[in-house]
DNA sequence: GCAAAAGTGTTCAGCTTACACCCATGG
DNA sequence: CCATGGGTGTAAGCTGAACACTTTTGC
């Protein structure tokens, strides 16, 4: 009886933090061929019995130590050499992770796991450099008619931090009063009494995210 | 030794078309089990050594008899319990076809396949509704920012005729002059000399699309 | 006092929306 | 002559982009 050759199914998540104000991509060394000593995103096969997503989660969970971040699924891939050890399959995820989480990612700057920057980073493995390309390019898109930015803060920011998160993350400077009056204007920012410096500089206000009911445009939809 | 239980990937295409300048979806009525005798999205198997794209186009033709048609990867849906018969995962496309190709069509009316309402269509079989839905959703919010509406028409098309694909597609009437103001300063319609009449009233223009280079918002990526 | 970031309004252009009438044709 | 769809302009409101100075703080 000849074995039918077998597809395999993966995920593969493109996570984004931001560190240093400046959108960054958690990257993982390969210690197996093929791909040997080469960087990939983190990713792994999905079990028989789980959803796409959960499988997701479980890889955030295993390969960067993080959970309750936001994800979506982004596209999959599926060209028949896209891996030279057989059919397989990916669907690929993009996560979001707040600056409160993304320093606790296991490996941040030493060991198999590392941040690059999400723009310049090294050849990746696989056709891992499209499905990265892709995930700024939603992200970027996703910027602009959602609130998926405040994913990448904290729970309580000021309204220098919040337009650093877009200019990283559409990689071009923004004029400081139309962004103020474009955030206030979509109605979800709560000011608090609480002020914090940044640097040498007049203390700024600190802000929370509340979405707003019946207009949650949070970031889009996890799952249709 | 134990046979690990397999993972099968599968293609569903949601297949659009206007007729009688209403938006349709092609459906097959399923002559086996499970949900034998419902209704349900063209598919079938991604084979060991095809794309996903071109398992989605070989399906196109064979269930459709169509090509060369516009083509979008949609979502890929993948809970554990989707299918009975065990764990199938389906990355869902949805494709466009023009009046010209619909109506060759197999079983357009009679037999297995059969166009209906994209809207109010009877239940569907595994989870199709929700593919459904999305992809009309998808297809209604890509028409407000690309060109993909062009894609259901035929070569040659009156101003009427494009309006008429617009509201088919969002579901809600549109203001004529505002509608003519608009499609002209997208830069898309080269009028012909040519005249056509639609029923017992004045002939009208014909048009033809003609994408502008460096801004050919065609409809969008068929793979990022 | 100087460097650094916070905070704050106005103007202009372009785009979207609302809205009504005459024209050419077939029956 | 009437029903049907084709074809046309204008005014008001809204949105996005450009643009500069004062304030508060640490050093």
């Amino acid at each position: 009886m000849s074995r039918r050759p077998e597809t395999r199914v993966t995920v593969d998540i493109v996570i984004f933090a931001l560190r240093e104000w400046e959108l960054q991509v958690l990257l993982i060394q390969r210690g197996v061929p093929p791909f040997e000593g080469e960087w990939a995103l983190p990713g792994g096969f999905v079990l028989h019995e789980e959803s796409l997503e959960a499988a997701a989660r479980r890889e955030l969970e295993e390969e960067a130590g993080v959970r309750d971040v936001y994800l979506e699924q982004l596209y999959t891939f599926g060209d028949p050499d896209r891996d030279p050890r057989g059919r397989v399959i990916t669907v690929a995820y993009y996560a979001l992770l707040t600056t409160e989480v993304a320093p606790l990612v296991a490996g941040t700057d030493a060991g198999a796991a590392r941040w690059m920057p999400a723009r310049t980073h090294p050849p990746l493995a696989f056709d891992h450099e499209r499905i990265v390309d892709y995930a700024l390019e939603r992200l970027a898109n996703k910027l602009e008619y959602t609130t998926v930015g405040f994913k990448l803060l904290p729970k309580k920011f000021t309204l220098g931090q919040l337009q650093r998160v877009y200019e990283a993350v559409l990689g071009r400077p923004l004029d400081k009063r139309n962004f103020r009056r474009r955030m206030a204007l979509l109605g979800v920012l709560t000011p608090l009494d609480e002020w914090v410096q940044d640097g040498p500089a007049r203390p700024a206000q600190l802000f929370r995210f509340s979405a707003r009911r019946g207009q949650s445009r949070t970031g889009g939809r996890r799952s249709p």
